[in-house]
DNA sequence: TTGCGGCGTTAGTATATGCTAACCAAGTTT
DNA sequence: AAACTTGGTTAGCATATACTAACGCCGCAA
């Protein structure tokens, strides 16, 4: 039997958010979690408490918040069932890509490691989720040297490899993206930019769309 | 936007319990839940409250617990996405027969209407559960006469076409019948039984074997 | 330097869900 | 009739998860 298991829904998302937002290089401070998971700040505090209490985060000098190797390998095991349930729902029940997010969020918290496992097989085990997130555990995908779509040059062409789902608005930033057809595959040309860090814009397929500095900064190219 | 779910995991399970009871004739008394939930009887208490304040039971004048017609369709929809995933764990991801149900079990919180739709057209709308259980709102099986192998005669033939889930012990009798071969679809006959509600002694493909009246009641054949 | 904004923390409270201990009522069995 | 079984209920408590109100600290800006 394995131990009933030591950590809640809640507890999973707090440690979900806090992998992401380090992963985005990102401090991680209660108060950002708070915004992050709409709650206030108590309840953040009360929650990291237990965290820590059961050793899947740490607090530094700065009172950030840390994943223990624990804590990591709790996060990234959710990492992993969430991109597979999202891959699932988009590849194999034909959801909107923009919704795979918010509905693999619920359904994340209630695999088990052998549905998951057969699910990876089922899926033929996908190196990334629909939004181009590697999944871990899987091969990796070939290539990872993508870098921000910021970083291009104008003129430069292109091809989506990635849309990060930022930890806070992964929701509205997927729609906007879904809309303009920009989805890993795509390929384009950077067009053009505005001055101090204003929009891009982008001929992607036929169309020539807009994107702005903070939804660009999330679309990661080759 | 839906409003926020009335019902948490621990609700719908309580719910779930008590519509099978139902189905299978049993007076719904506190006592039985607490044995099926295996929790104390106070607790049961309090949730049964608020299931009451909350519009999904009543108490009839010996205290049996009613669904109210609100009750009844909540636990309905719950027992088609647990047959529905059922399904997709045993046809597409190749899930043990018995194991089925565990797993279901707590993936079915999680779905939402949407993915619900989905993925009932992905598995191209299944009459029944991998365990013969008609799954609500979808067409129904073509014959639903069956009766439960307790009431076959001496030498009969029959065809299993259901295996219920008793509400309690499912896991224990999936388990047993599985090991046997007693799946829907198999054919058998009957050879003799024991008197006072003793063994049945079947033929089951090649297979002889023996079920106990417990089990057998809850196999229905053709 | 004074004050404000952002942050963390405490205190106090609420709800859902669990528990044990104790008690009462009704029916059954010696 | 006394005792025992079964079931329901109460009281009291614990934990996870939420909240608001209020306070203290620190750094930066006026």
């Amino acid at each position: 039997m394995p131990k009933p298991s030591e950590t809640t829904s809640t507890t999973e998302e707090y440690l979900e958010a806090i992998y992401m937002m380090t992963d985005e290089g990102q401090t991680v401070i209660s108060a950002r979690l708070a915004e992050l998971l709409r709650v206030s700040a108590p309840t953040v505090k009360a929650t990291l408490t237990r965290l820590k209490r059961d050793g899947f985060v740490k607090f530094g000098a700065r009172k950030e918040v840390l994943l223990t190797p624990k804590g990591r390998a709790t996060a990234e095991k959710l990492m992993r069932r969430h991109r597979l349930v999202e891959r699932w729902l988009t590849d194999v029940l034909g959801i909107g890509w923009a919704k795979a997010d918010a509905e693999a969020h619920q359904l994340e918290h209630a695999l088990s490691p052998e549905v998951e496992s057969l699910l990876n097989k089922h899926l033929g085990y996908p190196s990334t989720c629909p939004h181009g997130n590697p999944i871990p555990g899987n091969p990796p995908p070939d290539d990872q040297h993508w870098r921000p779509l910021t970083e291009r040059q104008d003129g430069d062409k292109f091809e989506i490899k990635r849309v990060a789902e930022p930890v806070e608005n992964a929701t509205e930033v997927l729609h906007f993206v879904e809309a303009r057809g920009l989805m890993p595959g795509a390929k384009g040309a950077l067009l053009d930019r505005e001055p101090h860090e204003g929009a891009l814009r982008l001929k992607v397929g036929t169309r020539v769309v807009s994107v702005s500095h903070y939804i660009a900064a999330n679309i990661y190219v080759l």
